[in-house]
DNA sequence: GTCATAATATGATGATCATCATATTTTTGA
DNA sequence: TCAAAAATATGATGATCATCATATTATGAC
């Protein structure tokens, strides 16, 4: 009935989850396709629809799977911030980085297929929402004090600002041109942040 | 041999473009159906390739379209601005709009597919660098007066921040919350570019 | 070790889609 | 008006893909 100890299925299921949440990033949600996950996975197409009930319900797993890796991810960053750095420095930093720009299947969901979510599935749409209102919450723990709808602002605007920046570095085919992207967003960043 | 005048044909291709232009800010690019554009723009699929060399070809004459109207009529919006409102704040106002986040197929080309971009043609990639580089440049003459690097930064910020807040606008699946990602990115772009 | 059952694999099926070959219609120059 | 050329339509073809039906293998209780 429920799961028998010692069973084999929920790891098998987390494998296909963590597989799909890397697709989703290199491939996008429209370019993900099952048999391809599965063999990744190193299983076969055939038994994907004894864990999920339909593609789109494993895009909502991967979405969570790949969001929370990232938010991880700068969480840690933040953690193991060089002394100088403030806290708002360490995450812009962490996210604005040539590494970030370099592997966005262990990146950040929205950066890497941000643009599909308007498109997606209410399953995914949802799973998106909820991640994004936790990526804020966590770039406003870092900023300086000042009063709720203030914070709140600054928090939206450095996110969006974040991820913007990260698309478009993504998305030109001149590698100078990217990184001057990012350098400059940082650079503006870390401005606002600290007005001496 | 060349184009006879009176030719229909071009306007045929024109109007294949507009649609395409359309459809790929409606579906992004892996959403795009060779078929259903022709469909759309009153034609049958069959005549397809008598007006591009491939459906890689169609989305960069798309892209190039899309992106030309979406910044004709942002110049618009700065050149038709109320009296008391800045350039810029004209076109961060036109852009993070209501209007803009509910018609993404009129709209920025990046916040309708910008992540699909890292995953695109070399063809598309290459007209959206350069339309990119417009955009900025477009922001970069609205800006207050500075030296040069400090207003290219400024400008890579603005736009990065449009960007992303567009995007995460339309992701996520509350209307409340969209619009006051719009709303605080608008505030906080508006007090970085005239601090008193 | 054996058997019931859970887990996974093999192998369709039908849909969608880009591309191309060929036929038909439309246009144009005389 | 009429035929050559241009433009568009009709109708494959082969590939990819989500989903499902059924067979096989692995697992754990006894």
């Amino acid at each position: 009935m429920t799961r028998t100890p010692g069973s084999k299925k929920a790891e098998t299921h987390a494998g296909i989850v963590k597989t799909a949440a890397r697709a989703l990033r290199r491939s996008g949600a429209a370019g993900v396709a099952v048999a391809d996950v599965m063999q990744q996975a190193g299983l076969t197409h055939g038994g994907f629809y004894a864990h999920f009930a339909s593609r789109d319900a494993m895009l909502a797993e991967a979405a969570e799977q790949a969001a929370g890796e990232s938010l991880a991810s700068l969480t840690r960053a933040v953690e193991r911030r060089p002394h100088p750095q403030t806290p708002l420095q360490a995450l812009v930093q962490a996210y604005l980085s040539e590494r970030h720009l370099q592997t966005p299947d262990r990146g950040c969901l929205l950066a890497a297929m941000g643009t599909d979510l308007q498109r997606a599935s209410p399953a995914l749409r949802q799973v998106a929402t909820a991640q994004i209102r936790q990526m804020l919450e966590t770039v406003r723990a870092q900023l300086p004090p000042g009063d709720r709808a203030e914070r709140d602002a600054a928090a939206v605007m450095t996110l969006s600002a974040m991820v913007g920046a990260m698309v478009i570095a993504r998305a030109v085919d001149d590698d100078a041109f990217a990184a001057q992207v990012l350098a400059d967003t940082r650079e503006r960043l870390a401005a606002n942040a600290a007005p001496p």
